[in-house]
DNA sequence: GTCTTCAATGACCAATATCTTCATTTTAGC
DNA sequence: GCTAAAATGAAGATATTGGTCATTGAAGAC
């Protein structure tokens, strides 16, 4: 699982930070309302904890932002234990639960661990970039609501590419992911190009615009810079 | 990996360093603190391990010039248990890890993979050198924050320059870092000239400096002393 | 058993990077 | 300064990679 922790007290940052990754999640961190702006933009976290007060803005200000854009990420709040019209709000605004300071690990682990199971199985998953959408659950892929008719290799493709956007994506890493380890390097990456340029055509039949970007010699990345 | 050990403690030192070696990392130590810096500056390290206490300054000033010279290293601070606010300080300004002396060799270890694979991971590593950043996850370089729009072997090219900056580099070297050791050794180095012109072009073009240093019947050195 | 769908493949052309060649300039040693 | 060796830069040939289309064969639906 991918979480970022946002917090300003560097000391419980890292106690948390270490907490999560021996449970074995990538933990990432950001002291600061920049910094968490800046890393949720590059990168789709699973779970976001956020600190209501920080050095330079509030944590409500990032909900408020990662709803606005239509970001995946379920939320819980920590602050402190008397902050309870910043707890309300912060539910009204669309967080998934609070948890007061001073808390355990464990606690928040634990809280952690629901909110991922929730998310996993409520099957109203969606996952956005821009005019597309994704359903994971019911693997459909929608272009300004269109639903557009993919097979089954084209939305594994476009879900990876979605779920890593603004990554560079090699060919090995994308054929290992759809193929599984075993695949002939060779010469074989070409069944690629095939669902890529389907891929590409169906989207643009349906006006999407080609966020496919292709890297020469190296695979594909899929982003609106630039 | 590479690492630095940077503590006053011989006996530790040496301890340390015959750990970190047997479990197949390379490396060097410092007693003190002008020697480190001598080192940072020469050689980009992957982790240092910084001790607070040195006999000629404060291991903090190291850190501090670390991250003001943009250099990617990781952090670890190793000092003595009851210097909480030394550990809150370090963390403040960048260190990723603090580890209570005294400590087993095993713990220090598991922080150091633990360190490298967060690095690894996290797709915002950069490698800075003056006006020129590396991003080797996304392959991307960039002069004064402008993208350079390099090929592979360019890209190659230089990301070898950066990582082993200040250093002389044989054309052997540069050949075999990027065709392997198979390649005809007689007269086809000739390419490599071709790639580094273009090099040089698409740096300059964007107002960067030329570092890259030719070396008369040798190699060339990326650098910007002298 | 037939029909339909889709993953996989091969052929072909286009785009792009990589390498070679060659004329010219620079450098080191005398 | 002179010469030979080395480095550079421009131009172009070659090789590699990417994209598209048409076809095949396998698997599932009916």
């Amino acid at each position: 699982m991918k979480i970022l922790v946002i917090e300003d007290n560097v000391e419980l940052l890292q106690d948390i930070k270490h907490f999560l990754e021996e449970e074995g999640n990538i933990c990432e961190i950001a002291p600061n309302h920049r910094l968490a702006q800046d890393k949720i933009g590059i990168f789709p976290y699973d779970i976001l904890i956020v600190d209501i007060t920080l050095p330079d803005g509030n944590g409500l200000d990032i909900i408020k932002s990662v709803k606005k854009e239509n970001i995946d990420a379920g939320i819980i709040i920590i602050s402190a234990k008397n902050a309870v019209r910043d707890k309300v709000h912060g539910l009204e605004i669309g967080a998934d639960d609070f948890l007061a300071k001073p808390f355990y690990l464990a606690e928040l682990n634990a809280r952690i661990k629901a909110l991922y199971r929730r998310k996993a199985y409520n099957g109203s998953r969606e996952i956005h970039f821009n005019e597309i959408k994704i359903k994971p659950d019911s693997l459909e892929v929608f272009v300004r609501d269109n639903l557009l008719n993919l097979t089954k290799k084209e939305f594994d493709i476009i879900h990876f590419f979605v779920v890593n956007r603004h990554r560079l994506l090699t060919k090995e890493a994308i054929a290992e992911h759809l193929w599984g380890d075993h695949i002939e390097m060779a010469d074989s990456y070409k069944f690629i190009y095939t669902h890529i340029a389907n891929l590409r055509k169906k989207i643009s039949e349906l006006g999407g615009n080609d966020y496919i970007q292709s890297i020469y010699s190296v695979g594909y990345k899929f982003t609106d810079r630039e």
